[in-house]
DNA sequence: AGTTCGACCTCTTTGC
DNA sequence: TGCAAAGA
DNA sequence: GTCGAAC
C-alpha cells in the first residue's frame, strides 16, 4: 500500500537512475492497463529524454523532453525499477521501457493492476491532476489550509486525511499513525476539533510523514522501493497492525475497528485518542499490564 | 453532504 | 492435506 | 488504492 512516504522513497531512489536519459524504445506496454493508449506509449515514449521527477500525493510524475509527461500511480502492489535488462520478467510487468544502451530498462510491475500509467501533455495536466482532483500534497499544506479544509465540512476526521481531493498523499497506514500521535479519535466530527488541536494535528502530519521517509517507508507486506528495498518503517508503528497489543503510551489495548471509516480497518487507542484531542501529558503507562494482559477498554460512543 | 457497499484484479492466508 | 473463502 | 452508485 504505497502511500505518501513510500511514493517519495521510490521518487528518490529513481532520480539518479534516470535523470539525463533516454529512452531508446517502449518495448512493452500493457493494453490490459492501459487500453486504447497503447499505441501512444509505443509510438510516443522512444527518444524522449527523462528531465523530472515530480511526486504529488501518491502521483509520480516523470517529466520527458517534448512536452510529455508519464504519471504514474502505483495503487495497492505498484512497483518501479530500473533493472538489467537480462534479468527475468516478473508476471505482471506492464511496462518496460529499454534505456539508452539498451543495457537497462525501466519496469513498471502490478499485480493487482490497482495502479495506473497516463501519459499527458502540459494542457492535460489540468484537467487530469488539477487541484480540483488532488489537493495540496500533505507535506506541503499549510496550517490556514488545513483549518480551512477542516472547517468546511461535517465528516470524520480520517476519511478527511484520507480524502486524495482534501490532502493528497496520506493512506490508511499514516492516517492511523498520525492520528494516534495527535491525539485525536478517528471518529472525530473535522469541523469540531479546536484550533490548537488542528495546529497539532498539522505538525503530526510532517513529523510522521517524515520520519516514515527517513525510514524509506513501510513494508507490511509487498512494498519494496526502486532498489528492491523493504521500508522500516513499519517497526515504528504505533497503532497499525498493533490490534490488542498494549499502547506504547497508556499500554491500553490497541484496538481495530471497521465502523468508524467503512472499508477501512482503524486502529486506534480508546485511552490516548478522543474526540475532544490530546488531553495532556498523561500518566504514563498507568494502565499498562506488562505480563501482555490486554486492558479492557470501556468501549467509547461516538460524539 | 456524508456514509455504505460493491467493483476493479491477483496472490496469499485462513479456516473447515 | 486440500480446497474454497476471505483478506490484503 | 480509488471510483461510482445507492441510501
Amino acid at each position: 500500500m504505497p502511500e505518501l512516504p513510500e511514493v517519495e522513497t521510490v521518487v528518490r531512489g529513481l532520480r539518479p537512475k534516470l535523470l539525463g536519459r533516454v529512452i531508446q524504445a517502449c518495448v512493452t506496454v500493457s493494453p490490459l492497463m492501459v487500453g486504447k493508449a497503447a499505441s501512444d506509449f509505443r509510438l510516443k515514449l522512444g527518444g524522449r529524454s527523462f528531465e523530472q521527477i515530480d511526486r504529488h500525493g501518491k502521483w509520480i510524475f516523470v517529466r520527458l523532453s517534448g512536452d510529455l509527461t508519464l504519471a504514474i500511480h502505483l495503487g495497492m502492489t505498484g512497483n518501479l525499477r530500473v533493472e538489467d535488462a537480462m534479468h527475468g520478467i516478473e508476471p505482471h510487468t506492464h511496462l518496460r521501457l529499454s534505456l539508452e544502451s539498451g543495457r537497462q530498462e525501466c519496469r513498471f510491475i502490478d499485480p493487482r493492476r490497482f495502479g495506473e500509467l497516463v501519459l499527458a501533455t502540459s494542457s492535460d495536466m489540468p484537467t487530469r491532476f488539477g487541484p480540483k482532483q488532488l489537493g495540496k500534497d500533505a507535506l506541503l499544506i499549510t496550517l490556514p489550509e488545513l483549518k480551512e479544509t477542516l472547517a468546511r465540512t461535517k465528516r470524520r476526521v480520517k476519511s478527511v486525511l484520507l480524502d486524495q481531493r482534501a490532502l493528497a498523499g496520506i493512506g490508511n497506514i499514516y492516517a492511523d499513525e498520525i492520528l494516534f500521535h495527535a491525539g485525536i479519535y478517528p471518529g472525530a466530527r473535522a469541523d469540531r476539533l479546536a484550533d490548537e488541536v488542528v495546529e497539532k494535528l498539522a505538525r503530526t502530519i510532517t513529523r510522521i510523514l517524515k520520519r516514515a521517509i527517513n525510514a524509506g517507508g513501510s513494508t507490511i507486506r509487498d512494498y519494496v522501493d526502486s532498489d528492491g528495498k523493504r521500508g522500516s518503517y513499519q517497526n515504528q508503528h504505533d497503532v497499525y497492525g498493533r490490534a490488542d497489543q498494549p499502547c506504547r503510551r497508556c499500554g491500553q489495548a490497541v484496538e481495530l475497528d471497521q465502523k468508524i471509516v467503512t472499508g477501512r480497518s482503524t486502529h486506534f487507542c480508546s485511552g490516548c485518542q478522543t474526540a475532544g484531542g490530546p488531553k495532556r501529558r498523561l500518566n504514563r503507562r498507568s494502565n499498562h499490564r506488562p505480563n501482555g494482559q490486554a486492558a479492557t477498554n470501556p468501549r467509547r460512543n461516538d460524539r
